[in-house]
DNA sequence: AAAAAAAAGGATAAAAAGGTATTAATATAT
DNA sequence: ATATATTAATACCTTTTTATCCTTTTTTTT
């Protein structure tokens, strides 16, 4: 597995690609996201929900209904996608699993993560969600595996 | 979770806990090991038996037998250890799971992830086996949940 | 031989990932 | 207003992966 788990993986992609379509004002269905990330689809739509709980996306349902972000939420870092699935124990837990490790009884590479950790939080915190509109538009990049 | 499965949380601190007993030339068993690091037992030793295999620790069979490391392998940088257990997904995969992604057709956060990603793996190959002792000698740290 | 210890393999449990079916909400046509 | 179609929400089930436990075998010392 990679630094995230899969659940986050889809999350985050789900995400740009709701925002890219939001952009420019509409909708999009769950089969449509599913299939523009490459994810299952029933497993995203679990995942959605959270997210959706948590408003981090909007959604209507019905006709014409679908995923969706308003302006504020387009602007939100991706750290917080990141926090509401895997929680924060990428940026806050011990890299050898240990329990008591903390500033004042740190485990011995506990420095040395700390680093690491803080720059995962950083680079997720700098990064809003918005950000990759641009590049999607153009195609520099997709979301699909 | 955090960076690392469980299972390679394990074989590091396995690893430290062994090279701390091996500087004073013993062997430890596997019981003596499991509680000197918090684990379960018989998912320890199927670990241990692993990294055995790849040449990680070194281990005798019967009385008076157990686990140990010699010179060379103390001296191993810690990045052998995670790669043993979970991969190089951790220093090679794409931040979001996407296949394709590479220098030639980068992701969204390509360029991000792959400073963290060298960053981790600078940290584990800069980090030897046996660089704890001292400290582990001296009561600084534990490997003990 | 007897005992001690790791190696090996399989069984079980728990968690993550994925799939199916039903329900609730809403827009639109009648 | 009512019915219908569309779409997300919810609940439940299956599969896969990860983690844990248990039993047997092999090796080695005494």
């Amino acid at each position: 597995m990679g630094i995230f788990s899969k659940t986050c993986e889809y999350a985050m992609r789900a995400v740009f690609f709701i925002a890219h379509r939001t952009a420019s004002g509409g909708r999009v269905g769950i089969k449509e996201i599913a299939n523009g990330i490459g994810s299952p689809e029933h497993f995203l739509a679990k995942i959605l929900q959270d997210l959706s709980r948590r408003g981090i996306v909007q959604s209507v349902k019905g006709p014409n209904g679908g995923f969706y972000m308003d302006r504020a939420t387009l602007k939100k870092p991706l750290s917080e996608v990141v926090e509401a699935v895997d929680g924060n124990g990428i940026f806050t837990g011990c890299g050898l699993g240990l329990e008591y490790c903390s500033e004042i009884n740190p485990c011995p590479l506990h420095h040395e993560f700390k680093d690491i950790r803080n720059q995962i939080h950083a680079m997720l915190q700098n990064t809003s969600i918005e950000e990759f509109n641009e590049d999607l538009n153009l195609g520099i990049t997709t979301l699909k595996k």
